[in-house]
DNA sequence: AACTTGTACAACCGCTCGGCA
DNA sequence: CTGCCGAGCGGTTGTACAAGT
């Protein structure tokens, strides 16, 4: 019992589109607007496109005001930051971005930014003492950023003393992200949820899917600490598919029902700053957390420093309870700020990202 | 020059959500 | 309340092109 399709798949062109059918699309919908009906619309024009695909066309290129390619820095750390705070709420971060659309974000996530980072974060050599990181010299980038410049994302790892057996993962926080200050345009109607791992069934799922995702030189996870009931066969996809150094969700969990995150972080925009609440970056979240259990896909964020830990302080630590609620477990300061009001519980962590270039 | 590999981006697919009858 | 349907979203795939060998 499958879902009947939004169109007769037998006629209707795929593939990329051609002038003329942009011109016809475009036109149209200028003239006419959409009509508020996507699935009649090509039937209007006389495209035999599906009405999906005029959608995507519309939205994603032939929309006026759209920009395409050559993201700021400036725009790289929004996006960073959002992505920290909610996750790959494509449209959300769209939201924030003018010019940009979901899909464009979401694609130069994927095939730069994130390998900007995560390539970096791979190749470097890790815990072997004092070394400086820079953000500057990916091969991925084919020149058409300015980077090395102040406003990059770069990070420096001074310290690596540790006194956990976890050595191998313990990150030295250092320096800072460097964030803009970034002015909410928009409600953000996800800003209250953020990746939410309630459950162990979600938990397990994500430790699978990270494990699936890195690969490479770090030790694996231990699940010590988690408390997650693993069947064996999980546990087997698990220990199978899992190299890494570091996974998951900020799990500082502590008994079979609940489930605590810590997080923290420095937002740069003063006037966007919302104080949390809380406590140190405790020293049980290291014991807890043996193997740094980070957002889904940001470990290396963290490990590289860019979410600086340094920064964590007494005031800024919550914790989720994962057995009472659907809490939020990351937050930006102005993306919860934002949502105040709204009757959201907001007992959840502040990410405060210090801002070295913000005077 | 030919082939292979890597990258970027457009487009598709399938799912969820929300409006409406 | 329930089911249908369209819109929207996020993940994935396809394709063109550049770079490397």
């Amino acid at each position: 019992m499958g879902r009947a399709p939004c169109c007769d798949k037998a006629n209707v062109k795929k593939g990329p589109w051609s002038p003329e059918e942009d011109a016809k699309l475009k036109s149209y919908i200028e003239k006419h607007g959409t009509g508020g009906n996507w699935i009649a619309l090509p039937q209007k024009i006389g495209l035999k496109r599906c009405g999906k695909s005029c959608r995507l066309r519309w939205l994603n290129y032939l929309r006026p005001n759209l920009k395409h390619g050559g993201f700021s820095e400036e725009e790289d750390n929004i996006i960073c930051s959002l992505y920290i705070s909610i996750g790959s709420r494509w449209s959300v971060i769209a939201a924030q971005l003018p010019g940009r659309t979901d899909n464009d974000i979401k694609n130069y996530w994927n095939t730069r930014l994130k390998k900007k980072l995560l390539g970096k974060h791979r190749r470097e050599p890790r815990n072997r003492g004092n070394y400086n990181v820079k953000q500057d010299s990916d091969v991925n980038n084919r020149g058409s950023s300015t980077e090395g410049d102040s406003s990059s994302l770069s990070l420096v790892q001074e310290n690596t003393s540790s006194t956990h057996h976890q050595q191998q993962q313990q990150p030295c926080w250092s320096h800072n992200i460097h964030m803009p200050v970034l002015p909410l345009q928009v409600p953000l109607p996800y800003a209250n949820q953020g990746p939410c791992f309630n459950d162990q069934d979600s938990i397990k799922k994500l430790l699978i899917k990270l494990g699936g995702r890195f690969s490479g030189d770090y030790y694996p996870p231990t699940l010590d600490g988690l408390n997650l009931q693993f069947s064996s066969d999980e546990q087997q996809i698990y220990q199978e598919q899992v190299h890494v150094g570091s996974s998951s969700a900020c799990i500082t969990s502590v008994n079979n029902n609940d489930v605590q995150f810590t997080q923290t972080g420095q937002y740069p925009g003063a006037d966007n700053i919302v104080q949390g609440q809380g406590g140190n970056f405790t020293p049980s979240f290291e014991e807890m957390v043996p193997s740094s259990n980070y957002p889904d896909g940001l470990e290396f964020l963290y490990n590289e420093g860019i979410i600086d830990h340094k920064l964590i302080d007494s005031t800024t630590t919550t914790t989720t309870n994962w057995g009472e609620t659907n809490t939020p477990i990351y937050h930006h300061n102005s993306l919860a700020s934002n949502y105040q009001g709204q009757g959201v519980r907001q007992e959840c962590a502040l990410h405060e990202f210090s801002y070295p270039g913000a005077q």
